[in-house]
DNA sequence: TCAAAAGTGTTGTTGATACACCCATGA
DNA sequence: TCATGGGTGTATCAACAACACTTTTGA
């Protein structure tokens, strides 16, 4: 073998997939929006919304196309998480698969795209049984989630643009696995900054109500930029 | 197309490399083990330690062997970090690469290793252009390092298996390029238990001599299942 | 009028930071 | 004897955890 100049030819390649694990948030639960699989193998089998790399694509590019395809959603959060190759994930053939982890808020989900994918909002304490290595995925995925949602402000990625501090408190609790002191949470989130505080308040928990808010990401990113540190 | 069957086949195949970021720490200084390339595009340029993944093997597999395929080494410190899939990354043709994070003691490396292979132990702080996206994989390669190690014990992968307090401050120095009080980095690493003190000294980097310590993987591992959190 | 969730402050504890001097030794 | 790096303790401050009662309102 000629070392220095090889072709690459000589080198085997591999399908690539990308496969999004997709967090939800409704009714003090997290939740996972898993479908049933359109093709064999394991068709009808509950999986991770996935599909192929194709030519022209990055990674980011394609985990984004898969996306918008199959929830008809644009700009939502989406970051790389893991790398997957064992030789025999795969049943059929061997194809490496590069997990994404999209945050959406379940309103933004419409019905139809759900029946048209057979798609479905399930609690992460209640995940079935997925095909291949999807289940290991959702498990890791949920990791990154905890250690990313405790350092920077992604959680409101989960909520509507308004919300209350309950919603959100009750939100970092389904993330986190944990009751929060509601004294304490309100007080950390407010001594950031980062929250303008609107007029209206949302009746929909509460006889009494509760005030609403925005995250007011222009100022979370001067904050950035001085050095400033989002801890839950 | 029938999509309840269709065939991988009609989906692209890509190469798959493997590129390892491999971490060194010798006088008082971080450094980066990288090698002229040996193949075209970019023979003779500087470069990451990297290779094609093979059929039968996982990624961690792969970047195992091209681990110790160039430097000899087994048993060492060996993580995934990143795919990097930007459609031109390579000029030559398309290759997905996943990158991973290795720390290897400076001594355990061999200068015919080094011979052999063009290898150089560069100080990140002056890393020379390397080819392709391999210095953007640095950059993110060092933030993981340094999230990593302050919150994991993995330093002591740097170090020999004996070293002195003042040593494995140095490394963190280094490692968050950030001055240290070395009272506090004393009483914090003692205070953890996780150190045990050796009654031999080291005299080479003082007059007086330091006391060495060896790390008690068998105790961090008792801790941890008890919930304990090593932090720097 | 009452049930149910929203909202509000203080105190104690713990962990992080800042800081200066003596010790042991080989040259 | 002196220059060099090793080794030690305390005081202050900031962040976090624990904790209980009042308010609002629709039913």
């Amino acid at each position: 073998m000629n070392l220095a100049k090889p072709n690459y030819s000589e080198h085997k390649k591999f399908h690539v997939a990308l496969d999004c694990i997709i967090f939800g948030f409704d009714n003090g639960e997290l939740k996972l929006l898993i479908h049933k699989r359109k093709f064999e193998p394991f068709l009808g089998y509950w999986s991770l919304f996935g599909g192929f790399l194709k030519s022209g694509e990055s990674l980011d590019d394609g985990a984004r196309r898969i996306l918008s395809e199959l929830t008809g959603l644009e700009d939502i959060y989406l970051e790389q998480l893991f790398a997957y190759g064992e030789p025999d994930r795969d049943p059929a053939q061997r194809v490496i698969s590069v997990t994404y982890m999209a945050l959406i808020p379940e309103h933004r989900y419409s019905q139809e795209y759900s029946r048209r994918y057979g798609a479905m909002w399930v609690p992460v304490k209640e995940l079935p049984d997925l095909i291949m290595d999807h289940n290991d995925m959702v498990v890791k995925g949920l990791k990154r989630l905890r250690k990313i949602a405790s350092t920077q402000p992604i959680g409101f990625e989960l909520l509507p643009n308004e919300f209350t501090i309950p919603q959100l408190q009750s939100l970092y609790e389904a993330i986190l696995g944990e009751q929060l002191d509601k004294r304490n949470f309100r007080k950390k989130l407010l001594s950031m900054d980062l929250l303008v505080k609107l007029d209206e308040k949302d009746k929909s928990g509460s006889r009494k109500g509760a005030f609403l808010y925005k995250f007011d990401q222009k100022k979370y990113n001067k904050l950035v930029n001085n050095g400033f540190n989002f801890t839950i």
